[in-house]
DNA sequence: GCTATCCAGTGACTTTAGTCACAACTAAAT
DNA sequence: ATTTAGTTGTGACTAAAGTCACTGGATAGC
């Protein structure tokens, strides 16, 4: 169990000493898919270090829906695992992440015990819905090349780092649009002077 | 206090009592706004009849999120009312609607009390979440003909009437387009033999 | 009646994104 | 070293949606 115990000051004791007595911590690589479509939940992830990105599929088109930062919980797993009806999207490693699991079996139980853990999730869950309002109103209203910008820069500040090594392709998926429009918008941004681009790498000026 | 009770069946005894013993009830004619963006809520509503439209605006463009049915509540204004932020949403009638008018302050309580409450605003929120998960999946994938005929026909079944009677303008409105291509999809709906418009009615076939 | 206002219809045009096809480069694999 | 697969860059084209400008109808208020 070796993390930074303030990650998890959410949790108030004695919950936290029954949680961490019965939970299980695993470190997952880049790029793992810990969550598939339609599958059915038996841990409840909260993520210690690293970044998880939570995803949809609409066809075959692909849409970032949100990051899962250190302290935070996937809210649709909570749900579905609540009501043990299977995920309706996926998630992924985005970089390397230490993960605390949670046996669902138990947070009936807790729930009750400790009612303030509702609003846990309800945060969560508040804070997702208005991500995606927001998601929403830049697929309403803003053009690709603000789209793309705005996407880089969050990621970025959500990685804190300088720059950012993704593909094209990538990049398309994530923002549902294909690589194409992606590689001139980007070609676009670099002559407006807004990004640079060399050797794989993105970085924001 | 004059209405079906079965349509508050989620609420269990004792709780259903002294939640009727503490709410009032108004009716709302057609239109009334009964909740505008950065609003702080002091009731949380749960509609007993009729329809209520959430919706949010971006910029100048709306879209529409979801009717509140007879028997749900609204989750947002929930949210709103518990940690006391303004909303992110607007809300007006559709229908005109009687509802019960919950005082917040009292929430808090009655969630400690009764545990089992906190369920119906998981299943609240899930539900809106993935609502607004299909309305992104439209926006992404489907082409304004394909939105906006599935977008009558969602209207008409929460309706559950035969016709609707709304003007081009207002359409758009919802589906975050404007009044032309409107006009144009409806057309060509209409060539189609999907639907049928005469004097200000439009028919699904 | 006359006027003001809202609504529907439509042609012409522009803009944006997506599609297609192909070339050139890189890096890993045998 | 040669092949293979993945990646980037681009030009030409298409399709969809939004914009503009204007028409004629309907309706409500005075």
């Amino acid at each position: 169990m070796d993390f930074d115990r303030s990650i998890l000051s959410f949790l108030k004791q004695p919950l936290l000493d029954k949680v961490l007595a019965e939970s299980s911590i695993k470190v997952f690589p880049k790029g793992a898919e810990i969550l598939r479509e339609e599958q059915y939940v038996k841990v409840l992830p909260i993520v210690l270090e690293g970044i998880v990105k939570v995803y949809s599929r609409f066809n075959d088109k692909e849409l970032l829906l949100y990051y899962i930062q250190p302290s935070q919980s996937c809210v649709m797993t909570f749900y579905a695992s609540l009501k043990n009806t299977p995920s309706k999207v996926y998630a992924s490693i985005e970089e390397e992440a230490k993960i605390l699991l949670v046996p669902v079996r138990l947070l009936p139980k807790w729930l009750k015990d400790f009612p303030d853990l509702n609003q846990l999730f309800y945060d969560q869950f508040n804070l997702r819905y208005s991500e995606l309002l927001d998601t929403i109103g830049h697929l309403l209203t803003d053009r690709m090349d603000k789209r793309l910008y705005e996407h880089l820069k969050n990621k970025v500040e959500i990685m804190n780092g300088e720059s950012i090594k993704m593909s094209h392709n990538q990049i398309a998926n994530e923002l549902g649009t294909v690589r194409e429009v992606v590689t001139r918008v980007l070609k676009k941004l670099e002559i407006e002077g807004k990004i640079r681009q060399d050797s794989g790498e993105i970085k924001l000026i």
